[in-house]
DNA sequence: GAACAACTTGACCGATCGGTTCATTTATTC
DNA sequence: GAATAAATGAACCGATCGGTCAAGTTGTTC
């Protein structure tokens, strides 16, 4: 019974590639790409070994599969917020929202991929799908943030999503040093308020240094440099509600 | 010829230990412990597998070894700095300093490491490492910041380490991404740079959180407080060559 | 029901792995 | 130089791995 096209399009039952999918999910997340066989994954779907290659050719296939959507996710979850038309300042805590909440809701993905990023000789897809993001939220950090220097875009995308990715990678270990959860409740809104503030510190930095830059210059040139798209509420907290969690920020 | 003990003292030549020790660290760096065989490590040590059993007794044990190394190193990099009499953001910048240098000029052992903090399963000795530096790190950060809340000493543990971290880990992903090294020259200054922005805003904010508060308080008592004891020379920066690099911090 | 494709099984293969065993060599001590 | 312990080399073992293969089963189409 490979295949429920017609018959009973009720329960949809998963198919065996999705079972093998599913599975693989587990594992990976669990024990990292190198520590799980085709002979585990296929245990705990429930089939047979050969089944593995059969649908996903080799290992290298069926890490490929699950790291797409993984990544499929992840795209999407960023993309929504970057194309808002909210102004900068929300955007950018939009953004931290986002990435946050999904961090934490995949936080097993989370040290997959980390533990793959740490690996000099890493999966080309990897390689790929972190280019396509770094040029994402780096470009979209541009709007507020120059090219270059201390303050620089390439800067703020390390720290940034450092910040959210490592709360999350570090929560197994971090977790049994504090005693609670850092994924839930009470400490995963800290470390969102904790983002938030630092932003905010960031972008009211960038916006005092726009402005003596500003009026440094002789020309009364306003609004034409990187930088200056921020001015509209300085200092401001986003206007009310920008995401479904905005309780916590200040 | 395996020992050199009086015949020869100029030229220490390794031992057949250090030979395969340094032969492990290579290898587990660069492709990861589980990626590592006892075979290899014995190739490139020039010596034969069952060696690496009679030295370490198993690979677990080279493991240790090669991280009892590491964590000496990384452990006496942090201690210099924290317990130096500068005046509490001296010491802060000087954190960064160290722990930047330190991480930019043993990559290599990033990764490892971070690849094994993403790793469910940990090694034993890792996490007892990291508490160990957790403990350390997070006790210095509760003289300037309180121990909950948006900007609690925990927080900013993550944040700055990660900040420093990953950075290096991230550095064979991105220096292709940016066309240039991140662990040496203009870029790592760069970086630099950015962190010591980064902690000054941290420390600027942390300061007048300190003083509304104080001004809030109905009794005069000052310097109560965690965070109270920086505010010395507000908004300074370091007095004069705090590291060795202190040129392009402001 | 014949033909066909999709799916599933179970046995199998060569390679490699961590680890062991044991004989041999080397340095040291008396 | 005999005795001894440390160090080394070489062959070997059982287990597991990724991957293959041929034979079978099941569902679909005519």
């Amino acid at each position: 019974m490979p295949r429920r096209a017609a018959p009973e399009p009720k329960p949809p039952e998963p198919s065996t590639k999705e079972q093998l999918l599913t599975a693989a999910e587990d594992l990976f997340c669990k024990v990292g790409y190198e520590g799980v066989s085709a002979g585990d994954v296929a245990r705990l779907a429930g089939v047979r070994k050969s089944l593995v290659f059969y649908y996903f050719g080799n290992m290298a296939g069926l890490f490929e599969a699950v790291l797409e959507r993984y990544y499929a996710a992840h795209t999407q979850a960023l993309t929504g917020v970057l194309s808002a038309d909210d102004d900068v300042r929300t955007r950018m805590h939009g953004l931290v929202d986002a990435y946050l909440d999904f961090m934490a809701s995949h936080a097993r993905y989370a040290s997959l991929v980390q533990a793959q990023l740490a690996n000099p000789n890493l999966h080309p897809m990897v390689e790929k799908n972190f280019g396509l993001l770094y040029h994402l939220v780096e470009g979209a950090l541009l709007e507020v943030a120059p090219r270059t220097g201390r303050a620089a875009s390439r800067q703020l995308f390390v720290t940034v999503s450092g910040a959210v990715i490592n709360w999350c990678t570090y929560a197994p270990l971090l977790s049994r040093l504090m005693g609670d959860d850092l994924l839930t409740g009470p400490l995963l809104e800290e470390r969102r308020a904790h983002i938030h503030w630092l932003v905010g510190l960031v972008l009211d930095a960038l916006e005092r240094e726009e402005e003596t830059a500003a009026k440094a210059r002789p020309g009364a040139k306003l609004n034409a440099k990187p930088g200056a798209k921020l001015n509209a509420k300085p200092n401001a907290k986003p206007p009310a509600k920008p995401r479904q969690r905005a309780a916590a920020r200040r």
